[in-house]
DNA sequence: GCCACGTTGAGACTGAGTCTCGACAAACGG
DNA sequence: CCGTTTGTCGAGACTCAGTCTCAACGTGGC
């Protein structure tokens, strides 16, 4: 129950309080390996009876997005989801199959863009890169079955 | 009035009846330069009285984006958008003042995907790149005024 | 005790997108 | 020429995501 949890630890960091709805709503985010969606948060809330209301779920999203511990992703589906994740610039590398989800540094990228930057004449200010694909456990299983 | 537009050419291609409400939303979309919102085509087609429904509006932009030749982005305020362009792999690279949109080609962002995925153990089946900053007008812009 | 402030819950509201259903029109087959 | 099939459309209900307002509450300072 009292595991360490970053989330929790970079609301106290930030200067926030450390209210028993925003104690629930970081325990539920850190409880998910990978990705999840406001539905399914919402869900998880009331299985829980956490007692947590919807304005206060997405308050708590919209203060971890702004300390950079939780990230809005985009599905190739369409569908909006969220993630975990270090406060740090980075990538998200989604297994298209289990939804688990990887960070990933910069690497490589930024050369990529700086040279974009060039060609075009824009002035890049930020970029987001999202990458889907297989997990190492997913390939094994598609192995196994095929 | 009927100056060539390759989004109609796209959907004749791909075998579609080229109907009026099909053809008024194909020219909307494409006398837009830069990005457009749900809201702002709606209102677009109801101020040019297209007589266009929401629902056709929407199966319109289904079947464009299927087709490659409309792609939904995301911008950093969390809205989505979506762009005409062209159907090929690409980037697009959004101006976040003006909101006129590039598309870019891959290059070097392939090879630091493929780093990514050496890394990671992950099998990358795709990837989705965002930029965003300013477009050349813009930056002349912001150099006159400051 | 009182006040200010931060936080919360309830619920209305908006925007995005989907779905269903009934109508219509072009295409197709006889 | 007629009937059927198929594709498309409009209207409107519906769902999900997210925001906003407002009243209530707790805590800490004074």
């Amino acid at each position: 129950m009292d595991e360490p949890n970053p989330i929790i630890d970079a609301l106290d960091l930030a200067g926030y309080q450390l209210t028993a709805p925003r104690r629930a709503v970081a325990g539920l985010i850190h409880s998910y390996g990978g990705h999840f969606t406001a539905l399914e948060l919402e869900a998880a809330a009331r299985d829980r009876r956490l007692g947590v209301s919807r304005a206060t779920l997405f308050r708590a999203l919209e203060l971890l997005t702004e300390l950079g511990v939780v990230e809005r992703i985009d599905l190739t589906t369409g569908e909006h989801a969220y993630v975990a994740c270090a406060p740090a610039h980075h990538h998200h590398l989604v297994c298209s199959r289990c939804g688990r989800t990887a960070d990933v540094e910069d690497s490589g990228v930024a050369e990529a863009v700086a040279q974009i930057a060039r060609r075009s004449g824009y002035r890049i200010d930020s970029h987001r890169l999202e990458l889907f694909g297989l997990c190492r456990h997913c390939q094994a299983k598609t192995n196994l079955s095929a």
